[in-house]
DNA sequence: CTGAAAGCGCTTACAG
DNA sequence: CTGAAAGCGCTTACAG
C-alpha cells in the first residue's frame, strides 16, 4: 500500500505538506504542489479514508436511516436515496443506506460506533423515537419529513398544503365537484403518527371545503389489494364521485385497476390523480396514472445538503418545503356533463 | 468519549486485555472478564470501529455494488439487499448499498480508499469490467450472478435451467403446448452481456424442444409499456399461443395489462407465468401474477456468506445455484380444449 | 492468563 | 510556506 509517507519522500517534502495539499487546509506553493502531485500519480497514491477518519474524527460517511420494516423500499425510496447519494458524493461524502427500525434500536447501535458523521432520517414520524437518540448522542442529523415539535430541527419535507391545493385546483378547474380522498390508514399502529397521512388529510379537508367541493375520506392501507377494495367501497358509497385523489403509491395502482375491473372507464367516467407517486410507479398502471410527482430527487438532495452544512459548520439550511408538481398521465379528464354514472358493468374476472 | 483506556483503568487491567476480551482473541479468566464487563457497562463503553479498522486493517464493512444506472432498484433488488444486510449483521459486518456504474469507475474509486473489506457484486455481466478491477486491487468479492469465465470466482446465482424446467413442466402438465418466451432485450447494449437473459433464453430453447412444445422468443425491454407492446405483437404473430413466460419484472406487468387491454381473458384464454419476479411486484398486477419467485432472499444471504468466508479465511462456500419456486397467483389455468382463441375484443382505451 | 509497547496512516496544533 | 512531533483509539506480536 502506498502511503502518504511514500509520497512525501518521493516529492522531498514532509507528510504534513502532503496532507495540507490534499485537504486544501494550508497554502502550498505551485512548485511543491507540482512535485507532490507528480509523486502521487507516479506512485498511484490513494488516501486511506480510515486513517483520515481516525485522525480527524470525521469519517465523511453519512447514513440514510430508512425504516425498512415499516415501509417498503420501492421506487420512491430509491429516488430519495440515489439523489442523496449523488449530493453527498459531490461534497466528498459517502452516503450509505442503513436499514433501521422505527424504534431506534439499530440506530443507537449505529451511531455509538463512530462510523458515521451524521444521519439523514427518512420517513419521520410525528413523534419519532429516533430523534431523542440522535440528540442524546449529539449526532448531527437532518430529517426528510417533520416531527410535530420542530424546535430548531433541520428538516426538509413535502409541501402538502401546496400539493393538495394544486391537485384540487386542477380538478376543480376541469369541472370536478365530487372529489374523494383515498388516504392512508391512520388506524394502523405503524402509521398513526405518520406525517404525510395526517398532513395530507388535513390539507384536503381544509382546501376541499374552501373550494366548496364534497369532502369524503376513505382510509386505505398501502397495497394494491387495499386500493382495489377502496375503489369498490368508494363507488358503492359515493357513486356520484367524479374524481378520486389517492395518497399511497400502491393503493393508487389498486384504485386504478379496481375501477377498471369494476367496469368504469377511466378517465371518461371517473378521474384518478395520485398524490405523491414516483413516475416509475405511475408507469406500471394502465392507463398510466396522472400524478403529483413526489419531489424525491429534490428532497434527497436538500436533506443531504442540510446535514452536510451542519457537519461543515456552514450556515444552516433553512427548512425547505417542496411541493409536488403535476405530471400528466392518462387518468384525468373533465367530468361527464349532466349525467350520472352508468351502472357499472361487471367484467369477467376471478 | 469513553475509550478502551478508560475501561482498562476502571477494571484495573491493561487495554490489551480489554481488546482480547472484546474480540475473543485470547482467553481471559472469568474474574477479569467480569470486572471488564462491569466497567464497560458502568461507563457505557462502545468500541470505536474506525480505530479498530485502522489497527486491524479490517473495516468490517462490505459494499453491495449495485449498478443503479442500468438496473432500476425495485422490489427484487430490495430483497437482495435487505437479506444480505441481515446476513452481514449476524456476522458482525455492516453491509451498505453502493451505487456503481457497470464500467467500474466508481468501484475503483471505492476500493482504493480502504473503506470496505470486500464487495458483493450484483447484476453481474457475462463479461464484467468490475471483476478485473477487484482482482487487480486484490479486493475480496463474491458475485450474485456469474461471468462466463468462472475460474475460481466465488459466486451464487439463480439456477436458470431448473427454474425454466419447472416452469415449462408445470405448464406442460396442465396441457399447454403453445408457449412463448418474452425474454429480455439482448440488442440493448447495456444487456447484450447480461447472464439472466442469455441463460434463460438458452434454457427455454433447450427445454421447450425437449418437451416438444413450440419455441418462440420475443425480445422485450423491461418496462410496462414494452411488455404491453410485446403482448400485442405476440397475439398478432402467434395467435394460437396458450401460455406466455415473461422474464423481466416490469415487462411481466405489461404483458398482463396488455393482454387484458386487448380483451383476452387471463387465464381462461391465455396463461401468464412470470419467470423471476418478486412477490410484491406480482401483487401489483390484476389478476395477481403467478410467478417463479426470484430467490432474492436466499441469494443475498448466500452471496454475503460467500464473501465473509473469504474474509475470515474459512473454507470457501462452493458455488450455489438456487432455483426459483412457483408461487401461485391467478394467471395460470389449463388451456381451452379444442378451441382457438375468439377474436380479440377491443376495449375502449386510449 | 496478562501487560508494555509498537504501529496502523493519517491530521493538526505548534514552531519556525 | 514547510516541518517535526504528538496523537486519534484501537490491535497484535512479543515477552513474561
Amino acid at each position: 500500500m502506498v502511503t502518504m509517507r511514500d509520497v512525501a519522500r518521493q516529492a522531498g517534502v514532509s507528510i504534513a505538506t502532503v496532507s495540507f495539499l490534499l485537504n486544501d487546509t494550508k497554502p502550498v506553493t505551485a512548485a511543491t504542489r507540482a512535485r507532490i502531485e507528480q509523486a502521487m500519480t507516479e506512485l498511484g497514491y490513494r488516501r486511506n479514508v480510515v486513517a483520515r477518519a481516525l485522525a480527524s474524527r470525521r469519517t465523511h460517511i453519512i447514513a440514510m436511516a430508512y425504516p425498512a420494516l415499516d415501509h417498503r423500499f420501492g421506487f420512491s425510496a430509491a429516488e430519495f436515496f440515489t439523489s442523496a447519494a449523488d449530493a453527498a458524493r459531490k461534497q466528498d461524502y459517502h452516503l450509505v443506506l442503513w436499514p433501521v427500525g422505527n424504534d431506534g434500536m439499530e440506530l443507537r447501535e449505529l451511531v455509538g460506533q463512530g462510523l458515521v458523521d451524521g444521519v439523514v432520517l427518512m420517513e419521520v414520524q410525528l413523534e419519532d423515537p429516533r430523534i431523542g437518540i440522535l440528540q442524546k448522542t449529539e449526532t448531527p442529523f437532518a430529517m426528510i419529513g417533520r416531527t410535530t415539535e420542530l424546535a430548531g430541527l433541520s428538516h426538509v419535507d413535502i409541501d402538502f398544503d401546496t400539493t393538495v391545493e394544486s391537485a384540487i385546483g386542477h380538478l376543480h378547474g376541469l369541472g370536478h365537484r365530487k372529489l374523494v380522498l383515498v388516504s392512508g390508514d391512520l388506524t394502523d399502529p405503524r402509521f398513526h403518527n405518520y406525517g404525510p397521512y395526517v398532513r395530507t388529510e388535513a390539507a384536503y379537508r381544509r382546501i376541499a371545503a374552501e373550494y366548496g367541493v364534497q369532502v369524503v375520506v376513505l382510509e386505505c392501507a398501502d397495497t394494491t389489494r387495499a386500493g382495489q377494495e377502496a375503489a369498490a367501497r368508494l363507488m358503492r358509497e359515493h357513486p356520484d364521485t367524479t374524481a378520486v385523489l389517492v395518497l399511497n403509491e400502491y393503493a393508487g395502482l389498486g384504485v386504478a385497476s379496481g375501477l377498471n375491473r369494476l367496469g368504469y372507464d377511466v378517465p371518461a367516467e371517473i378521474s384518478i390523480l395520485a398524490l405523491l407517486m414516483a413516475p416509475e410507479t405511475a408507469a406500471l398502471s394502465d392507463p398510466e396514472l396522472t400524478i403529483m410527482r413526489t419531489p424525491g430527487p429534490e428532497l434527497g438532495q436538500l436533506g443531504t445538503e442540510a446535514l452536510i452544512r451542519q457537519l461543515e459548520g456552514a450556515d444552516p439550511l433553512p427548512p425547505q418545503l417542496v411541493a409536488a408538481d403535476l405530471l400528466p398521465g392518462a387518468t384525468i379528464a373533465p367530468p361527464r356533463r349532466g349525467k350520472t354514472h352508468p351502472k357499472a358493468r361487471v367484467k369477467s374476472g376471478r
